[in-house]
Parts: structure tokens; C-alpha cells; sequence
DNA sequence: ACAACATTTCAATAATTGTTGAATAATCAT
DNA sequence: ATGATTATTCAACAATTATTGAAATGTTGT
């Protein structure tokens, strides 16, 4: 994972409503929510909840299927996973340090 | 972590610019690094690097203090941790799912 | 073929975020 | 005190993102 794929899917978690949708297809995962469904367990309009779902398959953190007259969306969970991996090794613990002589934050 | 707490970081994590200058606070963890070294670093003018350092400062991932006329600024390292342990429990593995007998993706 | 349905795309607008130069505040050295 | 230094805040503007209703696309059932 590089910086420059990472950054996206920061961005397309960085609206409460996208969050709110990650969240709920995980919840669901791995067979994921049609539309439909989605807007209405979260209460957004059909439009809305279409602009965030692009965005959040921009980023490859959902993925689509059509199914007959519905649209399913489903959780990529293994990029997820990426990105938790991302997170701990550039951002937290694992990253190389200047060689200062002093103990790391953790 | 609550999802209205963790949205923020999401939300202070979600531009490149911001991205880097925490990447690069976490490797010059746990002294940080003064304003005027981090745009020197990343070539940033200063007026903009103020508006990013605020933006992660009211995310609180980073952390700052006043060293005589420089001021200094740290990765908050804990909350990035909390954040990791957020995303692991509630948009991956460790949230609870409906019952449908099926595995889980993880 | 037709009507009902699921969802998206489009166009318009509102709201937010990003960028820059100039002005300001605080500190340090002389 | 004065001038140089560090960095912020302010104001203006540019750019992007969010929201909505109306129209379009494709699907299903009759």
C-alpha cells in the first residue's frame, strides 16, 4: 500500500455518512446490502446515498454487483485490512526513525 | 473510539498534504519537529502548512507546544493506535454481524 | 407493450475546504 | 528599543465536495 492509494480511502472515509455505510456493510458482509436497503437503514435520500457510494468505489473500499433490477454493494474487507497494515507501519510503530538513541513511542 | 470521534482523523487524514506532514511527525516521533522544519521538508509554504497543522491538531493526531519562538509539533501516536483498534473492530473483523450462519470474510 | 420499480446520471446550487499574500503577534539578539 | 526571525491569523478568492429534484436507464411482472 502507498501513500498515494491510501490517501483516497482516508478521503472516502472522511464523511460520516461514507463511514456510516462502510460500517454497515461490514455489518453485512460478505453478502453485502443492495442500495436500496442502504438509504433506507441510514435514512438518506436514494441520489446521496449514490454520490457516496461512488466515491467510496473510487477508493475500492466497496465493490458493486448488478443483480437483476438491484444494485449490491459489498465491503472490501481485504483492502481494509491493507490499510490497517498501511496505518500501523507508516503512521504509527513500524516506520524507520532518525537515529536519535531514544526509545520509540511504542 | 466512537464513530463521531473517529470521522475527524479520517476527515485530518484525507488530503495528501496532511497525510505526509503526520507520516513525517510520526518518523521524527517522539521529539516532532518545528513548524519551518516541516515546510522546509516538504516544501509547503508556511501559511498553508499552518492551515494543515490546525486541522490535524483539532483531529487531535498531532500535538503542539511553544518552544520559545518556534512552535513544535508531535504525532500523537496513542490516538493513532485507538484508530487502528477502531477500524479493527468496527469496520473489519470485529463487529458483530447478522446471524446468517455464513462465514466471515475474516 | 406497458406500468411499476431500483438506481443512476444530470444540472443547479449550497456548503465546505484549500491556497495565497499581507498583516499581526511573539520571541530573540544586539 | 530596534530589527530580524518564527509562525500565525486574516481576508480574498479558487477549487472541490455535498445535496437535491428531475430526467434517464435498465429490469421485472402482467
Amino acid at each position: 500500500m502507498k501513500t498515494e492509494n491510501a490517501a483516497p480511502v482516508f478521503e472516502s472515509l472522511s464523511s460520516g455518512a461514507r463511514l456510516d455505510v462502510f460500517r454497515l456493510l461490514v455489518r453485512y458482509a460478505p453478502d453485502g446490502l443492495v442500495a436500496g436497503d442502504i438509504a433506507k437503514k441510514l435514512d438518506i435520500p436514494a441520489t446521496n446515498l449514490s454520490f457516496h457510494l461512488k466515491t467510496l468505489l473510487h477508493s475500492g473500499l466497496v465493490e458493486m454487483e448488478k443483480e437483476g433490477r438491484f444494485w449490491r454493494y459489498r465491503a472490501n474487507v481485504p483492502l481494509m485490512l491493507e490499510i490497517i497494515a498501511y496505518l500501523t507501519d507508516q503512521c504509527c510503530c513500524g516506520s524507520s526513525r532518525k537515529k536519535t538513541g531514544k526509545t520509540r513511542s511504542c
